[in-house]
DNA sequence: CCCTTCTTTTGAGTCATTCACGATTAGGGC
DNA sequence: GCCCTAATCGTGAATGACTCAAAAGAAGGG
């Protein structure tokens, strides 16, 4: 199914914006709403702020579009849904990677006591270091001493869970 | 270890508002800065927004409140910090639940392919109906025909990952 | 080809948060 | 107890990300 037929099996129009819109998520997935507005002005389609959100809005109700929104970052969309996958987030550059639930059945993702809430879903972001960035920091590191080398951001404390915390 | 004390041990200076603040979220877990505003004018404490945010900023900086982001909501906080627990949000009014992670050791949260990230931490966030909100969708539909009944909001696709996809 | 309805555009407005900076206060030293 | 200095608070303005409203413009069934 391509774009075209993705947007009419949904009951919306077909518009230059749209299918511009999804060919360029589909190549970058996890932009935000004005890397979007910037990929689509590079493209030849100029278009507005608020005609991206506008679009992003309606292609996400239509279940096009998933929405993400990690903390301290604008939303970001991708072209993935209706599968369980989940988001490595990158402290530093704020990068965004795709992570399969690699059991598929999640022993963690159903709490035992939940405080009465009728839970049906579970979102899971994993923060970390990206490559890229892990890799600046070694060489901010090493060649010059360990001081604050113009290197990535390393601060804010890490919240959440800390992984495996105790068995 | 009372709230003066934790502030003096985390290096920071105590002062009334400070004070005011913790033991309102004390009480009042999972407390946006409007709220903590209200909060503190309430028990006669004249303070302004900005005033709010920058106690919390700086409580949080220093790691005696925890910051936690549910989409579409503005931020919370909370004084549990420094244990592995998740949160349940409710999809009708943003009601937020502490859930302590029943399993301890995750297997889920450590997925095989994470892309090439240094992963530290995994944040888990439930979607779903809290009690009271359930209640008043069954209120709603019982008495009158299933019609959008002044109840709850019941919009918003699903997003995540369903629970327990197929094991 | 036309007309209705859905989309986009334009512009203004909102919300939560941050920035800048002078006024105030905590708390160690005297 | 008083003073001094740096930390903290308050005020005002500004920012980023998004939303709302209404007019102008296309999509596509008839």
């Amino acid at each position: 199914m391509n774009v075209d037929e993705e947007l009419r099996a949904s009951g919306l129009r077909v518009t230059v914006g749209r299918r511009a819109l999804l060919e360029l998520l589909t190549d970058s997935p996890h932009a935000d709403a004005e890397s979007v507005r910037r990929g689509l002005m590079a493209a030849g389609h100029d278009t507005s702020v608020q005609s991206v959100h506008n679009m992003l809005a309606d292609l996400t109700a239509a279940g096009l579009l998933r929405r993400i929104e990690p903390e301290r970052s604008p939303a970001r969309y991708e072209r993935r849904v209706a599968d369980n996958h989940h988001h490595a987030v990158c402290r530093s550059c704020g990068a965004v990677a795709d992570v399969d639930c690699a059991v598929g059945y999640a022993p963690c993702l159903e709490p035992s006591d939940t405080a009465g809430f009728e839970i049906d879903t579970a979102d899971v972001v994993f923060w970390g270091t990206c490559p890229a960035c892990a890799e600046a920091r070694r060489d901010a590191v090493l060649p010059d001493n360990a001081s604050s080398a113009p290197g990535p951001r390393t601060d804010g404390a890490p919240h959440g869970a800390p992984l495996r915390p105790a068995p």
